[in-house]
DNA sequence: AAGAGTCTCAACCGCCATTGT
DNA sequence: CACAATGGCGGTTGAGACTCT
């Protein structure tokens, strides 16, 4: 037998997140920031599995994330480590600045696969198809000829598996996320409108300078403005995840009981 | 206008790796 | 060292949006 279902439990909710359970979890994070997930959703007061809530911040809500469709620089990166890496999205991802795993996995699934296979690459080896699936323009074949230069540097330089490439820095630099048709994107989504705007990092709920917090520990001066930490990269949440995250940042809370509660609740394998 | 077909992507599931006891 | 708990990853699903007829 498996491991039980992480989330079949009475009143763990699944499905589509609300506003109102995005704005609880943000909060709690940010405020918070990440400790163990699984106490994440009692701690924010969401009826939630950990795993969920731990889905739903990094491929939706984090604040450094792009949004929209992967541009042709990206794309064109995206390709080049999937012929490197393989299927290891994640891997893929942390090349890609402000990228999750799952977009690039949905996106390499309903974009890339179709056009390599237009193009008479196979997506799985990068190898050309045995017989031309469908016509190439000229722009295709462009990229079919250096797609296969890439095949081949690859097969010389990294043999079938490699974890640092010389892509490492070669991910574009925008610092403004762009959209389609490559115009800056600003956060379109009402909730991340609302977000960002001043109106909900004033509010009362939200302001956790008046909570009395310091923020020292997030690598932000009390002095600076909170949304600069808003912005900060999450990569850097993610160095400091032992030292600052971790359960000391519950100091204003009654941590010892919480998670004892959640603990007592039997709440387990939510991860 | 409406029904059918297709596409997109957020979310879930199950497994593996890592960490803690 | 063994086991359990937790985090993270990749594959898959399904609801809603969109397009076509």
């Amino acid at each position: 037998m498996g491991r039980q279902p992480c989330c079949d439990k009475l009143g763990v909710k699944k499905g589509p997140w609300t506003a109102d359970e995005d704005k609880k979890l943000i909060n709690f994070l940010l405020v918070h920031g990440q400790c163990c997930w699984r106490a994440v959703p009692k701690l924010a007061g969401l009826r939630r599995c950990g795993k969920s809530c731990r889905l739903r911040w990094t491929n939706y809500l984090r604040p450094d994330l792009k949004r929209g469709l992967l541009n042709e620089d990206e794309e064109q990166l995206v390709i080049d480590l999937h012929a490197r890496l393989g299927n290891r999205w994640s891997k893929i991802a942390a090349r890609l600045p402000g990228r999750t795993d799952n977009e690039i996995k949905n996106h390499w699934n309903t974009h890339v696969k179709k056009k390599l296979i237009k193009m008479g690459i196979d997506p799985i080896t990068h190898e050309p198809l045995p017989k031309q699936v469908g016509t190439s323009s000229q722009q295709d074949n462009h990229v079919l000829n250096n797609h296969q230069e890439i095949i081949t540097e690859n097969r010389m330089q990294y043999g079938s598996s490699s974890t640092t490439t010389d892509t490492e820095n070669s991910s574009t630099n925008e610092s403004q996320p762009l959209d389609v048709n490559n115009n800056p994107i600003g956060h379109d989504d009402p909730l991340m409108s609302y977000i960002l705007s001043g109106t909900f990092l004033e509010e009362s709920s939200w302001n956790f300078l008046a909570a009395g917090d310091n923020y020292s520990d997030f690598g932000v001066s009390s002095s600076e403005d909170s949304s600069t930490w808003f912005n900060m990269d999450y990569k850097d949440l993610g160095d400091q995840d032992d030292q600052d995250f971790g359960l000391a940042r519950f100091s204003d809370i009654d941590i010892s009981t919480t998670l004892n509660d959640v603990v007592i609740e039997g709440d387990k394998d939510c991860t």
